[in-house]
DNA sequence: ACTTTACGTTTACAGATGTAAACTCTAATC
DNA sequence: GATTAGAGTTTACATCTGTAAACGTAAAGT
């Protein structure tokens, strides 16, 4: 029974925390001494401010432990790709339906992106567009109101 | 000299702010009166709430002020495709460089799109893709570290 | 066994954010 | 001109975030 429950995660990961996520994603696991040591190279924090940022994603069930002698082993609780995609997309269902193309016309033209990356982009979106709609509608006004921005 | 100085907007639009910006962004430009009665059919808020988050947008520069007799027209100080490009991209850059690729595609799958924002986006791929790199290496550990999630 | 580390926990605290009531005027009404 | 209503401003307050010191305790060293 040292199974983990699946418990949802309900909090969103902080900007701050995400730097200490990234980490144990990365290594796949780690000790809280890798933790401080590989982060404070990357930013101006006391080692008590990632201890806390630990601290916290670990209360929010972003991260497990598991005990090792005297400390801990922390590991991810959630796939950094379900993060990212969750991230992205609260982000945009917040903005106008009708503008998300074009936001993501913009992001991908400042983002560095491989040939492989793009290839399956591509592809995805070949396939999307056999049921694409002509138009997507503006939906910042409530029910009822016409808009567009 | 009743010229707006083009002070850059430091602060971020939060997410309540986003949805009053969204209706000034539609509308062009707004009274109180008509954004809290239009914000008042999205979002279970008072009155006073939607008034606070328009006097944090003129505080922070989202947001210009017109007198009309007693009250105020509020107009965007910032265009909503630069906000959304803001929003997207500092959500991005905090995220693995190696990953965005996969989360594009994510977002993109659970994303509507029309027809014609689609043919733009392949159009840029495809353009993007004759100078694209072979791979993006993982960014999350520091200098000198290979790493790879 | 005693001391020193060092890991995790508690406490701290300012500023941001969500949410809203209270208050102050000025413009509109009687 | 006195009154009222509605627009904007102030104040409020709990929670979340960023940032960190202080503390308790068990492991490690001597």
């Amino acid at each position: 029974m040292a199974i983990t429950e699946n418990t949802e995660i309900t909090e969103a990961i902080t900007d701050a925390e995400w730097a200490v996520m990234r980490i144990v994603w990365t290594l796949g696991e780690a000790d809280s001494h890798t933790i401080i040591d590989l982060v404070s190279q990357q930013h101006v924090w006391k080692a008590a401010t990632i201890k806390t940022l630990i601290g916290r994603l670990v209360k929010k069930g972003a991260l497990a432990t598991t005990k090792n002698g005297r400390q801990f082993i922390y590991t991810p609780l959630i796939p950094e790709q379900t993060a990212m995609d969750t991230a992205l997309t609260s982000q945009l269902d917040q903005m106008c339906a009708m503008c998300r193309g074009q936001a993501f016309v913009n992001a991908i033209d400042q983002t560095e992106l491989s040939q492989t990356d793009i290839q399956e982009l591509i592809t995805h979106l070949q396939e999307k567009l056999t049921t694409a709609p002509t138009t997507i509608t503006c939906d910042c006004l409530p029910e009822g109101y016409e808009g567009s921005c």
